[in-house]
DNA sequence: ACAGACGGGACCGCCCGTTGAT
DNA sequence: ATCAACGGGCGGTCCCGTCTGT
């Protein structure tokens, strides 16, 4: 893996834990082998350091999980179920528990840099696009019953995953996390067609 | 008003805006007409300056809206419905613009400083508690069907509520924002008795 | 005397040999009993510094030899010669070594720094009123003859004073410095009524 | 041009503005369309580039307009006043308000650095020999009236139009400039044989 | 209870120069 | 002859917290 890439990777790690404003950057490099010198030749600013995080690592992430949606032929409620029954298994893992950073850098970010903000809009825009074109699809094929409004449904989704790892970042009994996720899953089983 | 006081207040408006890692304690009261003397004699270090904030300050109005619910004898669904367009009322406002604070600092501090983490948890289930009792007693008096789970409803309406805040945070457009305000209100109307 | 002083008198020794741009402050104020805490205190950032010894360190200097002009009864050529005089006496001090630090800035600062360029004209200027005025007085008072043109004479008298101090700085040999000074001498002589 | 000396160019016209220790060399290459290797692969560092700068570029230049006295014939009075009205035609010139390059850095550089001093002086003392020895040429030929002292007049008409440069460049108002011009083209006058 | 001065340490950014590869 | 990548050091700035005095 090129320099580059590796620093992306290793400076998301510690962005993860601090936030960006709390993000040290010489000293994440440090514990690399390599020097300043190098991390300033590939980024110009901390900002940009930043804005290269969001698109080089964390969108991809971000998007994974959605985009088998948009060639999905079967019912997307249930596809969106199994999302959060992969999120569940992963309720252990201590980067589960630091939250979607899409999330985390929104409510930090978003204020104080307009350039966080519109990428960051973009990217929670694309799921949404992503979760309600299926939810639609799904109702011209007989999955999803007529009454719901996809795009509300996809943007209360969200809502719901983003609060729910929030909500549950400041407690360690994670019970609460997984009551949310189911709540949600059984929420969306109301708009199944004919249960 | 006392200078300590004054200094919560003006400090808190700040880090709203910056966070609490963004925050520059003697940045702030530099726009006051007071110096780091004051403040560092009120305050130990910057860290308890966070803690008394949260206390003093956050505290009070993170619960504020949910206290009636403590002696409310009416229907809890319609009470957690007024609050919900108590939100949407606001939303204009720079304030609400800048999210929930608890939840902001739950994301930012709760990783860092067990302290934050602790009291933000307290408060977290203090509302959670208020609400759940109050899904309880309703459905004792027969306002709120007996299938309902009230802590299951209490920690999902909390988490639709931050997830809300944070989802529109990135957003100028705030049509997502009340879009899931309304879905959450008639996913509560489900638990009426009778409807 | 006050540290805010000491820093000013210190910085500025070094700022006379080094330049502006090649001063670095905390570099000379490790050579004192102060930290970067107490200059930063003093000096928002090292361009107000820089002002500062402008205003409060090289302006008063620079004027002192000029201002007894203004309440001078006598001949002022007299008096100009005298300063060269003065100036030709300290040839070997290092500090005149170093040049009109007047000079030196407005060649380094003033096509970088509009605050710079503006303080160094006013400065040039007051000396350039004080010296034409005092002609202007010789000329009715019968001292100087009536052809001489003040403000031009002024201002030949600051360029010959600057340019000889620059023209001589990259000489070891200072014979030119003095030559010069009589020649300039030489000149105003030219000026005296009934000689 | 080879690439050497498109560097040395483009550099010298950075020097011109920020001095030698304001240049940032591989800032300036950047604007080119050549990278730090040609930089480095012709000048062993910075130091270096700025002596072949000097040699290279502002020697010439420097000497240019003297050359042609060595050879000259007529009243060499007349060839200095006609050098004055040349830079006079060229006082709006941004090159020219930036002043001689050679008076620049003999303050900048001639305490820090004895590589550019001795240059710088050799450079000066040049052309000194080339007006003195055209003055003295002048005095056999019957120009320059007898009592005129070559050597006292070249250092003086070098300090004139060094200080002159550096009078005015802290001035936006360029009358300064002309008057001092103006002043030395009629000093000069006062040497003409029989006027 | 508060003001002013200062200590001290860290971080971002900057920039000179080197190295291996082509 | 030139480039991409990197090393390495440091300067300006920033900011938390302490101390003395009143």
């Amino acid at each position: 893996m090129d320099t580059r890439m590796r620093i992306l990777k290793r400076v998301y790690q510690d962005m993860r834990i601090k936030g960006f404003q709390g993000l040290r950057a010489d000293k994440v490099i440090e514990t690399m082998d390599i020097t300043k010198g190098a991390l300033y030749y590939h980024f110009k600013n901390k900002t940009l350091l930043g804005y290269a995080i969001l698109e080089e690592v964390i969108q991809p992430e971000y998007l994974k999980p959605y985009l088998p949606l948009l060639e999905y032929e079967g019912n997307p409620v249930s596809f969106l179920q199994s999302i959060l029954s992969g999120i569940k298994l992963t309720t252990e893992s201590t980067d589960m528990q630091l939250g979607d950073p899409v999330h985390n850098l929104a409510l930090e970010m978003s204020p104080l840099d307009e350039g966080f903000r519109k990428r960051l809009e973009i990217m929670q825009d694309s799921v949404k696009d992503i979760i309600s074109d299926s939810l639609y699809r799904g109702q011209v094929r007989g999955f999803v019953i007529e009454q719901a409004k996809p795009v509300k449904i996809a943007c209360f989704f969200q809502a719901v995953v983003a609060g729910n790892y929030g909500m549950t970042k400041a407690h360690l009994d994670k019970r609460i996390f997984h009551s949310n996720l189911e709540t949600l899953s059984d929420y969306l089983d109301g708009f199944r067609v004919g249960v």
